[in-house]
Order: C-alpha cells, then sequence, then structure tokens
DNA sequence: TTAGTTTAGTTGTTTAACTAACTGTATGCC
DNA sequence: GGCATACAGTTAGTTAAACAACTAAACTAA
C-alpha cells in the first residue's frame, strides 16, 4: 500500500524538524551553562574530528551534511577560537586537513557527556525497540532524500 | 531500565537532525522548481496561518517554536514579497494580527501538495505503523525539552 | 492615580545556510 | 606540452536563528 494514507496533520512537525530543534537548543543550553563558548554546527564538526583527526573539508561537508561554503566558514571560526588548524595537504595542495588543537582535544569528553545527558532527557520514558524503530525510519527517509 | 544504553554512534544523527534537514531541502527545491519565491520558514508561518487566518505574532511564536525575533522579521519579509499584513489589534494595541493576502490564500493548495510529494518520497519504503512510532518519539522528545 | 510589573513586538549583533560566481590546483587526453 | 575539464576551497549576498537590550501598551495593586 502506498504511504501517503498519513494525515495532513502529520506533516508539519516531519518538515519543520521540531524535536531536533529541540535537542539542539537544549545542548546548546547546557553548552552555555558549562561556560563552552561553541555552537552546536561547531561541536558537529569537531564530533568527526575526535573520530578522525585530520580530515579535508570535503570530507567535513559529507560527514556533517553540510555544503563547502558552510565548512568554510565553520572551520573559519573553529581556527580563530583557536580549535582547529588548517594544514595544506603535501599531496594535493588543494586541500586543506583540519586538525585538531590540544584545546579541542580537551573538549571532547565534557561535550560528549553534555550531549549523552540531553539525549537522556530527550528520550526518558521512550522504550529502547522503540528508540530503535525511530532511528531506522529516520535513516531510511535520509537515505531516500539524499 | 534508563535508556542509556544506546549507542554513542547514534548520538550524532538525533543531535544534528540530518533527516528533518533532507526533507527541508527536498522541500525547497521543490519550491524553488516551480517558481515558487518562499523559503521552508516562511511556507511555516503560512501554514499556521491558513489553518487560522489573524493570529498574533505572539500565536506564531507558540505555533511554530520559533522566538519572536524570528517571527519579526519573517513577518517583515513576509510582508515585502506581499503575502501576509499586519493589522493592529482594535482590543489590544500592543498586538499584531497577521492576515494572509489574496496572493497567499492561493499558494496553499500548491504548496501542500508538494509538501505531500516530499514525504511521500521521504517516507517510500516505511510501513505506516513504523512511521506512527517514529512520530509518537518524536513528540515525546519535543514534550521531554520543551 | 501612579508606580511597578508583565506582555507584545522591534532592533542590533553574531553565527550559520543556501546559491552563485570565483580562484587555484590537479587530471586526462590529444 | 597544452588545453579542457573536474575538483577543493573561498567570497559575496540574502535569509534565518539565538540572545540581549530596548519601546510601548496593558495590567495590578497600593
Amino acid at each position: 500500500m502506498p504511504n501517503n494514507q498519513f494525515k495532513k496533520g502529520e506533516l508539519y512537525s516531519f518538515i519543520t524538524g521540531k524535536a531536533s530543534t529541540a535537542i539542539a537548543r537544549n545542548l546548546q543550553k547546557r553548552f552555555n551553562a558549562a561556560g563552552l563558548r561553541i555552537t552546536i554546527e561547531q561541536w558537529s564538526v569537531l564530533y568527526h574530528l575526535w573520530k578522525e583527526d585530520g580530515k579535508s573539508q570535503q570530507e567535513l561537508c559529507s560527514a556533517t551534511f553540510r555544503d563547502k561554503p558552510s565548512i568554510t566558514r565553520l572551520v573559519d571560526n573553529l581556527e580563530k577560537q583557536q580549535l582547529v588548524k588548517r594544514v595544506p595537504s603535501e599531496a594535493d595542495r588543494r586541500i586543506n586537513l583540519i586538525y585538531l588543537t590540544k584545546h579541542a582535544q580537551r573538549l571532547q569528553d565534557e561535550t560528549m557527556e553534555l550531549a549523552e545527558a540531553t539525549l537522556n532527557e530527550a528520550l526518558e520514558g521512550v522504550p529502547g525497540d522503540r528508540i530503535d524503530i525511530c532511528k531506522e525510519v529516520l535513516q531510511i527517509v535520509y537515505d531516500n532524500l539524499r
């Protein structure tokens, strides 16, 4: 059966992403309260560098689902805050490799704990198997539209 | 059982809302392709006015989950494009009531069809009962954090 | 009635997203 | 080698979000 049987009223929240907006705001507040002067968008870049340092800007584009100008400016701002450093690739001089500074390395544990706290608050009362289904649906949505 | 049993890897997508970003971009492209010069954010304001015309800016804040400055500027831009009109309330002169113009009324059917098309594409292959669960989880997340 | 408070909306500043146009480097092909 | 093309990243301009500070109107309580 086709799935245009969802009701019109459901349309809005899916499109506007109220849930993920609420999550992002909650985490940003936690960062602010902890005196961390980084934005969620900056954190999302650091997140992928913590997983693997020295990614190119292009790789950060794919990883964070952002376009090139967005990454240029995020890296600009992260560099101003001395959290990352652009290093031209030896092999291909078009490429910048982005490396974490010591300062940014130290942010990992604290911010990941805050992120987990936000998710625990967000998902309170939701059984694990429902979270899994939700996650799977969102992954399919992402794959369908990418 | 507590639900901090979700794996770290799941953390990122929930927070960054990649799925809703993908949905919004897809719908924006459909608007552009149809020659409609409105943003998703503007559409989200119109959406609530189509449901009930003449809302105050404050009511639009709650409905769209945006803050007051955001609504001020969205209404500014919608007014520039002759899509809405600010009308000072007779009863309380602090309040602006926002009314759709004829032009905006005509946009409803076309944009709603495009939004449904986006959601059909996004949710292709997802059984209806899984969509329901996903929607419920996102609603709980929103309620938990609001 | 008037002083203090709340409410509705606006303005200013910084950060980010999107599009388009641009620079510089690498690659592929003849 | 030289030219076309593709690729990595930057710059410019518009729209939007978050936060703080502000104006004006309405309410409250002495």
